[in-house]
DNA sequence: TAGAGAGGCACC
DNA sequence: AAACGGTGCCTCTCTA
């Protein structure tokens, strides 16, 4: 057995497993200990639905306040099991973002990891209660690298972010003679590996008439990087085994010094137990994933390819090589005789350059009619769809055709869940189903989508409790065409500005949006005003609350924190998070019905659903009944619509409707 | 040569 | 007085 020192706030040990001889030693640590941190070291990346081939688990660590205890599983069946006992044994466990360790220790090793999530502490839930923001934002962050410096040691988040460059460049520096090198009669130099020429010489180079030069080096591991090293690093590695000891003893730490700074009132409304509750339930989405139509994927990727080279040869002629560079589409604009003015839309300020730089954005090249300006935006239009839609699901599929999105249901600074990875399902083209065409129901299932209707604006107007909005969602009225008809407007920009209002935005920016001069978009404010004073009056009651306290508690009774300055924003905040948590909400509704093996995707307002074909109907108009929300005086319904395998013939039947 | 920053673009 | 909220991913460019 390795023992290892180190000091964290105070004296903390890490000891490492080595032989079947040590563990005894652990189950006493397991046995002393009901509440433990757990953490795993994989193969490296999130691809966990690639075990065991192209995946691995590696290490398994429990810790308590000061003394770590690491477990070498890649080593051996025999400490798999010790770790499942552990497990087993444990009253209490934590682990920073736990659904990464579960999928990883289900994968690897068959763990079932409902029993574990009904005792397991998620710090990062934790960490979103106390604060919601992302260091990006000013905040202290959620990632295990913000949480330990802020919470426990400033000096430690730098050794977290540094130590693997560290053991990357440790294991780089380990070299050996692999080759000689050696110069042939018309001076090139040639390279000759012992593994190619096996008992090589020098005195053989010469008789072939080469003159050695001398003896060539390479690493022991082969070249490691920030992504190969994790998969790479020997399992005896000290700086390794002591970056992989300390994050169960932090995540240990860090539920005892979270808890008590979660408010009051966010304890009050259950919001611990709930988010722990969501969170189990898209582990098994993510689980679950979504085939992929792989033929119509990888014909659109062939299409787009081709589409893209066309257009960027046409570009080309006009100098612009790649059509991602504004740098050179605005010199080739110059070229073309295009008048850059003070007026000419510009990019946000930054340090590099405080005045913004010019922009070359879809609506500056929409306006300039020109052949090379179409060939941009065509072929900028083909690579985008080919790159970060088509290939992005065809690349990361499974064995069994499968793609697994990363769904963090509490993420964003409001609480909004994000979807990461394979499925960019919050981004993906919402007008036509192209590029949903690549995902499937399952065989023999259809794809249905239900979602709530106008759900952020039913928000609006149940938190504001505004009597005309409310009324007008009574009487089914079109609010969209209210807000027009308020200001003699067509609906297109009534509607605009019913969302601008919900995102805490002005004239300026609907002027800017609709494409109307500022004393419309004026006129048009003035008009939602009038017609809905309450929403006013309800945003101002947000932005106050949100000077006096730093921030504003949303329905739910979670603490939302508003920088200074933007206390505008606190509307907005209000009403994405409660629209969040309804959405929430529902699904806990759904999986208790036992729809969680049907749900595919969550997108906001939107769940996605594979049913068996001949029960499409009837569990659609189960889950409708379920997903309508009525509680503390907020009603949104639900609305299925059924497609064929495809999610993307969902949208094609909604659009033949019209 | 990897990473950060910025610009751009897709969504609710 | 007015205030555009929240995401993720790709490409290009510059730098440590």
């Amino acid at each position: 057995m390795k023992i290892l020192r180190a000091d964290v706030k105070g004296p903390v040990r890490i000891y490492v497993v080595e032989t079947p001889e040590d563990l005894p030693g652990f189950y006493e640590f397991v046995n002393d200990n009901p509440f433990m941190g757990f953490d795993t070291e994989t193969t490296g990346g999130f691809n966990w639905w690639d075990a065991p081939d192209n995946y691995g688990c590696r290490l398994a660590q429990f810790g308590n306040h000061d003394t770590a205890w690491v477990l070498p599983v890649e080593r051996g069946e025999i400490y798999v099991q010790a770790m499942k006992w552990a497990l087993g044994k444990a009253e209490r466990l934590s682990a920073q973002n736990r659904g990464f360790d579960l999928h990883v220790i289900e994968e690897c090793f068959g763990v079932d990891p409902e029993p574990l999530v009904k005792k397991m502490w998620d710090t990062k839930i934790l960490a979103h209660l106390v604060d919601s923001r992302g260091r990006e934002q000013g905040g202290i962050g959620l990632k295990l690298e913000d949480l330990v410096p802020h919470y426990i040691d400033a000096d430690m988040g730098a050794r977290i972010k540094g130590s693997m460059n560290e053991i990357a460049k440790d294991l780089n520096s380990q070299k050996e003679v692999v080759g000689f090198k050696a110069r042939n009669k018309d001076k090139e130099t040639l390279e000759f590996r012992f593994s190619e020429y096996p008992g090589i010489t020098k005195e053989a180079l010469k008789s072939q008439g080469l003159s050695y030069i001398r003896e060539f080096q390479e690493g022991i591991y082969g070249k490691v990087s920030k992504d190969t090293v994790w998969g790479k690093v020997p399992l005896d590695h000290e700086g390794y085994l002591l970056y992989a000891g300390m994050d169960p003893i932090f995540a240990y730490r860090l539920v005892k010094i979270l808890f008590p700074l979660i408010p009051r009132k966010s304890l009050r409304s259950g919001l611990i137990g709930w988010e722990h509750r969501i969170n189990w339930v898209t582990y098994q989405l993510e689980r679950t994933g979504y085939l992929v139509d792989e033929e119509y994927t990888r014909l659109r990727i062939e299409e787009l390819t081709a589409e893209e080279e066309k257009w960027s040869e046409v570009a080309a002629r006009w100098g612009v090589q790649l059509i991602g560079s504004s740098a050179q589409i605005i010199e080739a604009l110059v070229k073309i005789g295009h008048k850059f003015t003070r007026d000419s839309k510009r990019t946000k300020p930054s340090k590099a350059h405080p005045k913004g730089q010019l922009s070359t954005d879809d609506s500056v090249l929409k306006s300039i009619d020109h052949p090379m300006t179409e060939a941009i935006l065509k072929a900028k239009s083909a690579s985008k769809k080919r790159s970060t839609w088509f290939e992005n699901a065809y690349k990361n599929r499974d064995r069994a055709g499968r793609v697994h999105p990363g769904i963090n249901a509490l993420q964003a600074r409001s609480a909004r869940m994000s979807v990461t990875g394979a499925i960019a399902a919050q981004t993906l083209p919402s007008g036509t189903g192209y590029v949903r065409h690549c995902f499937l129901a399952d065989p023999g299932h259809v794809t249905v989508c239900i979602d709530f209707a106008n759900q952020e604006l039913r928000v609006a107007a149940a938190l504001s409790g505004d009597k005309r909005m409310l009324e007008a969602f009574a009487n089914g009225e079109d609010l969209h065409q209210l807000t027009a008809d308020a200001a003699g407007v067509p609906r297109k920009i009534g509607k605009m500005c019913n969302f601008l209002v919900a995102y805490g935005g002005g004239a300026k920016a609907l002027a800017e949006q609709a494409g109307i001069p500022l004393e419309e978009a004026k006129k048009v404010v003035d008009g939602f005003n009038r017609t809905y004073p309450g929403v006013a009056e309800y945003a101002k009651k947000k932005a106050v609350e949100a000077k006096r306290l730093g921030g504003i508690f949303t329905a739910t009774g979670r603490w939302l924190i508003v920088d200074p300055g933007h206390e505008y924003a606190a509307i907005n905040y209000a009403i994405q998070s409660a629209a969040r948590d309804i959405t929430v909400s529902t699904v806990l509704d759904l999986d208790k019905a036992g729809f969680t093996q049907y749900m595919r995707l969550i997108v906001h307002d939107e769940i996605v659903f594979s049913f068996p074909k001949d029960r499409a109907e009837e569990l659609t108009r189960q889950a409708e009944k379920i997903m309508e929300f009525n509680k503390q005086g907020i009603y949104v319904p639900a609305e299925g619509e059924i497609g064929l395998q495809s999610w993307g013939s969902v949208l094609e039947l909604e659009e033949s409707k019209h």
